[in-house]
DNA sequence: GGCCTCCTTGAATCCGAATGCACAATTGCT
DNA sequence: AGCAATTGTGCATTCGGATTCAAGGAGGCC
């Protein structure tokens, strides 16, 4: 402490490195900006003074006059689903490796999302990935703020966006058809939250993959992802006069604790006396007391094609909206029967 | 669209709010400071003027001047340690709560440490709270930028730094006993990654408690955390000469492999010929499936004793570190024998 | 050697909000 | 009514780095 050169209390600033190594402060910015012209003698005497006083740009400062924050937003909701954190993971990654920095929301109630919304304006992140649902008041509000936004896994009805998701409706029927084909005749739905897009798109997907192969009015029962919740609805369809011989879950910890219920409750073998089917490709799926018939979103590819779309809108706001639509890796495991029982 | 009143240029400021409610700009500054003096009727013509051109203060900029930049930054490692994700919601929730943002970063390698922080300060960040190691120099940087820092489930053996955690070496202790106790007595450990701080302590309370029962040098293989590393370790330790009677691993995940591994492998009844138990508390713990012997940590008391810590320090800089431990639950389940096999 | 480029560099200005200070307007009091 | 105390408001400045412009210097070419 106290040698006199080192200031202790603020930090250093453009300002002071220019001072110590004798020159302007606009060398010293340039030194710190990639094409800026600064010989190599002066960069090297501005990089010894940084380095001996500490110096590092002030990201705010500079997000200020440049009008670039290098932020994203990142708005998550119901991070309990498992699916989520590799979501997160792989997309800070994928921004990180570009020098953009996440800003993390995550929503847990409906409101909430207005709140965070308003707070990534006011940081002035130059971008938004959500997977959590916009209004289209919201929607208007960051494009008025010319700010591109990125939807994961839902897609506004209203109004062209770009979005990246998993097709969860061509997932969903292949599901629906091993189970048809296998001979289940009998086949019930556990949804997820109504407020789901997610869900209700694999809802829908099931629903009308049936109808096309002649099964109607299917037994559906709501849940909210969780697996205790898997576990209640399956409760709920098992007490049923007519026991369904298959139940189609939306999301693999609905399955998974359905499959744990009718297992220890009614002793029932999964599949023999009933298949389940999930949804996302979480690793408990894969346990081996699961084996989880199920169709596994490409998580990586999605993130990587999540944040390249939203880079690019950033750097040209004039490019046009986008969807990419990503197939689930269709993964057959031992959870449901696959062969008509009297073959 | 196109009234002629909105700008479309560019964002609002506050001096476009200012000339349309007649005011100064610094009045508008005052509508938008709790404190500050304002008669009502100027703070309605402002707050309608903003309204109108959909003004949001500018978190940069004020920032800049008032040196605060109402962010932390999240360091957070290995999060596909499914303990994380609970610890990051709770994280966001509680700072979110009390006005601050979070600025993420998820560490994959060593490395990328020295990057997150780089980009923390200069991003000017309030204050850290990081569930990945830092080296001395790295704690020194952010000594000497006056940026408070909380340890997340680790605590650097050199100097007084604020650490929450939970009692890792208890809470082993308490599952050995209760293994030893059982009748075991051939016990084996699966430790997680070397470089895991949350690691080394668990084995370490672990090995200190099975020496002061008198079992020395027990088996020790090393996993990374992963369901597979844990079916990889169980393979290694029940190919061994004299087959361990019960297995601690170093967290849940593991214990699962290892579970799963065991039965289908092995043909083992966990726990009738194998006791396993695990730590963390994660979901899958409890599922019908392993229903496993464990240490849940206390997650939400912990993420908001963090949060209340590293405000404090916000606020007061001067505040003197301080370490808060929290008990894990104990966790009965049924994956781990509980009485002697010969009563 | 003279002239013209090209490359460096520094001075000045700007980004948008917060705030100290001074002055104006209002209220309270005698 | 007259003066002090209080509140409200605007002006000017500040935060730290990016950028424009113009000037200075080095090198190339005839």
């Amino acid at each position: 402490m106290g040698t006199g050169r080192i200031r202790h209390n603020r930090r250093a600033t453009s300002y002071d490195v220019a001072k110590l190594a004798g020159v302007s402060q606009s060398a010293v910015s340039r030194v710190y900006k990639d094409g800026a012209s600064a010989s190599p003698a002066m960069r090297k005497r501005v990089l010894e003074a940084a380095e001996e006083v500490g110096y590092r740009p002030n990201a705010i400062a500079r997000g200020l006059i440049t009008r670039r924050s290098n932020m994203v937003g990142v708005i998550i909701s119901r991070m309990t689903n498992l699916n989520y954190p590799e979501v997160l993971v792989g997309l800070t990654r994928a921004f990180s490796e570009r020098g953009i920095r996440v800003l993390l929301f995550t929503i847990e109630r409906e409101g909430e999302t207005a709140a965070a919304l308003d707070q990534l304006l006011q940081y002035q992140v130059d971008g938004v990935v959500t997977a959590a649902m916009l209004t289209r008041d919201q929607l208007k509000v960051l494009e008025h703020a010319r700010i591109p936004a990125v939807f994961f896994n839902r897609s506004p009805k209203d109004g062209s966006v770009s979005a990246v998701r998993c097709d969860q409706e061509a997932g969903e029927r292949w599901l629906v058809r091993q189970l048809v084909e296998a001979g289940h005749r009998n086949l019930a739905i556990i949804t997820g939250p109504e407020d789901s897009a997610v869900s209700v798109e694999r809802t829908r997907g099931a629903i009308s993959q049936l109808g096309d192969l002649g099964i109607r009015n299917p037994l559906v029962v709501t849940g909210d992802y969780s697996y205790e919740s898997g576990r209640r609805c399956c409760r709920q369809m098992l007490a049923m006069p007519q026991r369904p011989d298959a139940i189609i879950a939306a999301n693999d910890m609905m399955a998974i604790g359905c499959i744990d219920e009718a297992r220890e409750r009614y002793g029932l073998a999964v599949p023999g006396n009933l298949s389940i089917v999930g949804f996302d490709g979480i690793g408990p799926s894969s346990f081996a007391a699961y084996q989880l018939t199920t169709v596994q979103q490409p998580v990586e590819r999605m993130t990587k094609a999540t944040v390249a779309m939203l880079l690019e809108r950033i750097e040209d706001s004039s490019v046009s909206p986008e969807e990419r639509v990503f197939a689930g890796y269709r993964i057959t495991g031992s959870s449901a029967r696959l062969t008509s029982p009297d073959q």
